[in-house]
DNA sequence: TGTACATCAGTGAACGCGCGTTCACTGATGTAC
DNA sequence: TGTACATCAGTGAACGCGCGTTCACTGATGTAC
């Protein structure tokens, strides 16, 4: 039962949608293709119709998680606060913290990331900058070298934060620790 | 070929310290049982005279790996700069960043530890309060309970630092980071 | 203190299971004339 | 435009492999008398 084209590459979509969430969720090496496969409403059999190995799907996948949360970087145009504060609050929200398998993938999968092959983690080194490129122009007043920099300094700040309190297992401190470190990075412009 | 419980206990040392070292190199999904009793010099059928299963020893080797690098957090009493500038530099130096094995499990298995079970979150989060408990001294002038709390947010920083200065694929960018994220917790103590 | 027996740390083979990957097959899509 | 054939997305079964776990066995250690 062939497909269409159009409809194969949209079938290809899916599973790397379906494999942004599970990997999120599950880790990379906790998801199997399997399951995956089936979240994406198709059998096994076919996932190398569309990639070479996990691998090569584990870096599409990861692409695809970062872009897809990339909008949480941009500068919300609404309120008084600065914009620095506004993507503070929304990345170390509990939401956040509670949705893994839709939030940023630097803290889902971190540590695993940095074990990962050399093109997963040229890829998301790349978007990594692409995020500290959309970070910096909320350090207001600085040079764009220094402000990428401080960008950079404040991701990491996040991501260390949100990993811990997903690790913490006394609610309240995880709470606070949410809450000190945005505070932290909100102020973080000088 | 019984041995005595002082050999056994010994032996049973020998497991944790292997599994330590072998679950911040590759995982804790990533490291299987066979190869890390043969790195601590046994078979692997013996594991269950130890341990009640993987996730038991998951949750020792944790705290061991977080209880041997707990040193790096005391103040150095020895230069001229501050007990925070000391530590920043040592935990993220080069040396921290190339050597996963002997480092620091937060970093090492962060969003793995995230995803793991209610008695190693548990036995992670004990650890990480005493690692707190050391650095928090590090910062002058301070009420406890706002040192502690500046402790975490400065502990997040480092562990996203490590994390991400492993997963950068541009070894300038990666020592940049290491540096930029020193600096930045060093002089965090306002 | 010496003897007889129970215990149990460690070995090595085996268990079932799920993993990533491969393959023969189906049949609609795409292509060549 | 219509027909004949090649392509290939998707299915479902199967592959070998390594995983965590179990087990029968060995023989030195520990214990009871």
């Amino acid at each position: 039962m062939r497909v269409s084209k159009q409809e194969a590459a949209r079938t290809r979509e899916r599973i790397i949608a379906a494999a942004a969430a599970e990997f999120r969720r599950k880790g990379l090496a906790g998801a199997g293709l399997s399951d995956l496969m089936a979240s994406a409403g198709l059998t096994h059999g076919g996932f190398y119709r569309h990639f070479e190995s996990k691998d090569e799907l584990i870096a599409e996948a990861c692409a695809a998680a970062i872009d897809s949360v990339a909008t949480m970087y941009a500068a919300a145009p609404n309120s008084g606060r600065s914009g620095l504060e506004a993507v503070a609050a929304r990345y170390l929200s509990k939401d956040h913290r509670d949705g893994r398998s839709r939030g940023c993938p630097f803290a889902a999968l971190g540590s695993e990331l940095a074990r990962a092959d050399n093109n997963t983690r040229a890829v998301a080194t790349e978007r990594l900058l692409k995020i500290v490129d959309a970070l910096a122009p909320l350090f207001k007043g600085m040079r764009p070298d220094a402000a990428k920099r401080k960008a950079l300094v404040a991701l990491s700040t996040m991501v260390g934060a949100l990993t811990l309190s997903r690790m913490i297992t006394q609610t309240e401190l995880s709470d606070l620790l949410l809450q000190d470190a945005a505070e932290h990075v909100s102020i973080g412009q000088q």
